[in-house]
DNA sequence: TCTTTGTGTAACTATAATGGTTACATCGAG
DNA sequence: CTCGATGTAACCATTATAGTTACACAAAGA
């Protein structure tokens, strides 16, 4: 891997505007915002419907949240969008020699440390809210525009 | 990314050979133990040393430590063998809409949120030695043995 | 010195994820 | 019924990954 898909940073973006936007969100209003195309947009909106994060006036069009800002994490966001396979961020390499003391004990030992070093991660996305993130960008708008 | 690339939990596996088995580490032998090919254990062997974790006897071969199993940390594999570009884990979309308030603002507030997510993850990797993960490894391979 | 063994790399391949794009069926409000 | 928007399918180009063959070169031992 490289990075993390941008799908998390513009699903957030996604959810920020439609927290604070006061027009309707359509997938044309929001790439503009994003800089993207609407299809782009439709389709992380898609994963953030099955996630039941938000709710799309269908025919007339326009996303909004479906939860309080304050209910839902960045953690809730990452997992929507499945920027990770099988939600495990770490590829352990496969079928190591199980006739090598090593080969055969690795895997078991090694997971222990992947997987505490993604909960430590996943942790940190859980303590940020929507409203936190939504509250800071609003304070940085405001004073940036004067 | 679907997932962080195994290049990480080879280079682990690869470090633990060197420092516990008593035959001499060829890329022939450990490609035997890790289940691959030897090219990709001399790739991987190239950003170990590159790092400054291994010294390789060239012509005769074999692979070794240069640093006690203790100075050695899980993060400093992981940054070895560059597993996220530009050590940045998340990948932020390029280019929002400067015009628009939230596109304009976002990718400071977020990204002070993924850097304090992947520090976690960083941090949490750098508590774990190569000398403790061969303790553990070792003592699993005792006790399954019998 | 010559043979053998292993390293370091280049070059090429297949596979898969990502991000982008066009196209179109369908939905629902006015 | 029309218009605007959604939900998807079907592509495409780019890139990372993992694997493979090939070969020049290093050094140790006979």
């Amino acid at each position: 891997m490289k990075k993390i898909s941008s799908r998390f940073s513009i699903a957030v973006h996604i959810l920020s505007l439609a927290y604070l936007s006061t027009s309707p969100c359509t997938s044309e209003f929001i790439a503009r915002s994003v800089n993207t195309n609407p299809v782009i947009i439709r389709r992380i909106i898609g994963n953030l419907k099955k996630a039941g994060l938000v709710h799309v006036k269908a025919g007339t069009g326009g996303t909004y949240l479906r939860k309080d800002a304050d209910e839902i994490t960045l953690l809730d966001i990452y997992r929507a969008v499945e920027v990770v396979a099988k939600g495990e961020l770490f590829h352990f390499h496969e079928h190591p020699n199980p006739d090598c003391p090593v080969g055969a004990n690795i895997e078991s030992v090694l997971r222990t440390s992947m997987l505490e070093a993604q909960s430590a991660m996943e942790h940190k996305l859980a303590q940020v809210t929507l409203k936190q993130l939504v509250t800071d960008l609003s304070e940085k708008a405001a004073s940036s525009k004067s």
